[in-house]
DNA sequence: ATGAGTCAAGGTGAA
DNA sequence: TTCACCTTGACTCAT
């Protein structure tokens, strides 16, 4: 088992989210802003490895534009090394690293401008891992898309679509259940026409579900992940904030829910990536309930 | 130097 | 029909 937390570290000062407006795109900039990143991103994956958050998820603007027509900088080839490095870090320390495409990507869109411009932003992702180094364990997370006011129309569109990506892409990518449009029961249908795997929301199930228990849930959704190719499932946590619209995440982890959460997995392995506003902050905490229940190693590795 | 407004991109649902 | 919300910082420009 292992815990994460999404893109942003707040505990150092480095980011893998520096950027520049499109209007002011030059290739230096680029050049400039991935170096910056990649730096970062290695600096944080040492960083959570002295702490054992061995789960990470990488922030989508690694490369400004990377699958913007503007950006024509041959950013694979001038850091090849930089990305092998970070690769090379995550194989060495037995980590495992994500992505997730934001809401502008949606493959089951009618509209095949944005099909297409969805397909170029994945492969863009998913080459980040080739240049890594990384296998098909590593992951590109993304919704089923829009309802379009017809779910059978909607499913059916985004498996044609799915069944025409480039295989670095359709080896890697992965569908979460929502909290408003496609649950469970949505996914495991697509599943089963394509075999994509399942990547399991507590928080969403909890806001869109057909009655399962959250036990069975899990269950439903691991058996979806392939243990070689796809590796443990990967899921994300999180919780209501209290007094807020439903579905919006709590700003830190309630230990008691989450103690409870950990009874319902069982001896299911999983690797959870904590959703939770205050980042490092929680998976933290988390980690201290994983070791009082005996679920991870009881100290942390070695000083670094 | 600082604060406010804005930033490539889609879809939903409340107002 | 418009706008806030997904999530959030970081950039950009006006002051």
């Amino acid at each position: 088992m292992k815990i994460g937390y999404p893109c942003v570290n707040e505990s150092l000062d480095c980011t893998t989210t520096s950027t520049f407006r499109l209007a002011s795109y030059s290739d230096e900039r680029v050049e400039l802003a991935v170096s910056n990143n990649l730096r970062c991103l290695l600096r944080i994956l040492q960083w959570n490895v002295e702490r054992h958050f061995l789960f990470f998820r990488v922030g989508s603007g690694v490369v400004p534009f990377g699958s913007h027509p503007i950006n024509t900088y041959p950013w694979q080839t001038r850091f090849a090394a930089q990305f092998r490095e970070v690769g090379d870090f995550v194989k060495a320390h037995d980590m495992r690293i994500s992505f997730h495409p934001d809401q502008f990507v949606v493959l089951n869109s009618h509209n095949e401008d944005i099909v297409e411009r969805s397909i170029q932003e994945l492969v863009y992702q998913g080459s980040m891992l080739d240049l890594m180094g990384l296998d098909s364990t590593h992951k590109l997370q993304i919704h089923v898309g829009g309802l379009y006011g017809d779910r059978e129309v909607a499913i059916a569109r985004f498996i044609a679509t799915y069944e025409r990506l480039p295989e670095a892409v359709r080896a890697r990518l992965v569908i979460e259940n929502d909290d408003r449009l496609f649950s469970l029961q949505d996914c495991l249908r697509v599943h089963r026409a394509v075999g994509i795997p399942i990547l399991f929301d507590n928080f969403h199930q909890e806001c869109l579900n057909h009655g399962e228990p959250m036990a069975e849930a899990l269950r439903l959704a691991a058996a979806t992940w392939h243990p070689t190719h796809d590796g443990v499932m990967m899921m994300d946590y999180s919780s209501q904030a209290h007094g807020e619209r439903k579905g919006k995440h709590t700003a830190s982890i309630e230990e008691d829910l989450f103690r409870a959460f950990v009874q319902e997995l069982g001896d299911l392995d999983v690797d959870i990536m904590l959703e939770i506003k205050d980042k490092e902050a929680s998976a933290g905490r988390a980690c201290g309930i994983l070791r009082d229940v005996g679920r991870l190693a009881a100290s942390l590795p070695a000083a670094q």
